[in-house]
DNA sequence: ATATAATTTTAGACAAAGCTAAAAAATAAA
DNA sequence: TTTATTTTTTAGCTTTGTCTAAAATTATAT
């Protein structure tokens, strides 16, 4: 169907979309792509011909619907296999981000609804990030970013920003797990740090974690 | 490390020397890799560079003690993931070789470590062929072609040769299956097709099918 | 043993996806 | 509103793996 080099720019303009709703820069797309400018422009010209994305010369470029749609399955897959990588073979969240890079191209409908099934329908990544389903559906969950919130404010642990395998394994270290409980016992207004009350400890943590957090009050 | 097409390549030449210890040649690699003569050459060449192959011109190729482990590794992963969607995500044995072939590129030791244990450390594939362990040991098995069997001898069903779709749904359908006890009841020595008796039932089955199902007495 | 056939290799070209360097357009600054 | 800067595009080249057509080699058959 699609080259994995195809895929991976649908994939890279969905994500990149989500935080504006202007169209993706070539330059934040070489960036997001590690490559050039210049092979940006040629791949997303070919994208515009096959119709997956909308692309006006010097104006950036928006995924059409189609585009929409492949890219959402490539990250159902995506999600799928880490949850699978994590639940079943034992892999750390820091550990899968990699592997589902190359595991999200597989093709085969039977593999990932089986998958699915195997897994039964999970909801969510181990990042906290959700599944879409086979028709591209899911709910973004109603979260906010812990520095979001003001002292003495308390949520759930539902999901991470920065996915990157040095943050997680601070989350680890510093027992910061997906479902814990977090409330503020104070912020500080110049730094934007914070002290957290998580379980039974409390910790101080900087405006580089509070950003990186996402809670559900 | 190795490109899909290199792998591929490694694995071609692996299954075409098992059957005989004369170099592969150009022709039968272009015929296993469904491409053209020329393009075996130049690849063969480059696989040489690397040291995986060793070849003459003209002369036929063979793989280098570095190019059969590669090759090993290989077909390891290929069963492993066969293994999987077989026992884990109810594939029937003849849907898994498509989705293995891609799989089997996957790169990540801890993915295959882990896979092999999670599947309790598998012998055999569905097919019944054996998976190379992590340092490429395996056991062939003594194994021999049910039509090498004579009118009385019985044996157990742990392989077949043919792993075509057409194949295998042909041996579901008449309940024919690994581990099962087949017996020759009779053996016609024209056509070399057979009187078996699988199960409770006897069966007439034609060299087509005899040469394809291996058979441990 | 020589002619014919089959196989294999070489030479040159092509598509995909990337790169560099230069030109063009858009944006920001004076 | 010009000038300067940044961003984006174009043009042309590279690599990987493929192809076709022609040449070279090996195998087969008379």
């Amino acid at each position: 169907m699609f080259s994995l080099s195809e895929e991976n720019y649908l994939k890279a303009i969905f994500h990149l979309q989500k935080h504006s709703k202007a169209g993706v820069s070539t330059n934040a797309l070489a960036e997001e792509m590690q490559t050039k400018a210049s092979s940006v422009t040629d791949m997303v010209k070919k994208l515009s011909d096959k119709k997956l994305v909308v692309y006006k010369k010097y104006q950036g470029v928006y995924l059409s619907e189609a585009g929409r749609q492949t890219a959402l399955q490539i990250v159902r897959k995506h999600r799928l296999w880490e949850v699978f990588l994590v639940e079943k073979l034992d892999f750390s969240w820091d550990e899968v981000h990699e592997v589902a890079e190359e595991l999200e191209h597989i093709k085969s409908e039977k593999l990932i609804s089986e998958l699915d099934k195997f897994l039964d329908y999970p909801k969510r990544d181990p990042h906290g990030d959700p599944i879409p389903d086979a028709k591209g559906n899911f709910q973004a969950a109603n979260k906010t970013l812990l520095s979001n919130l003001s002292k003495g404010e308390k949520g759930t642990l539902v999901g991470v920003k920065d996915t990157s395998s040095e943050f997680l394994k601070y989350l680890d270290k510093n027992d910061i797990a997906l479902g814990k409980t977090i409330e503020v016992l104070d912020k500080e207004e110049f730094d934007g740090s914070m002290l957290i009350q998580i379980g039974d400890r409390s910790l101080r943590v900087s405006t580089m974690v509070t950003v990186n957090i996402y809670i559900k009050i």
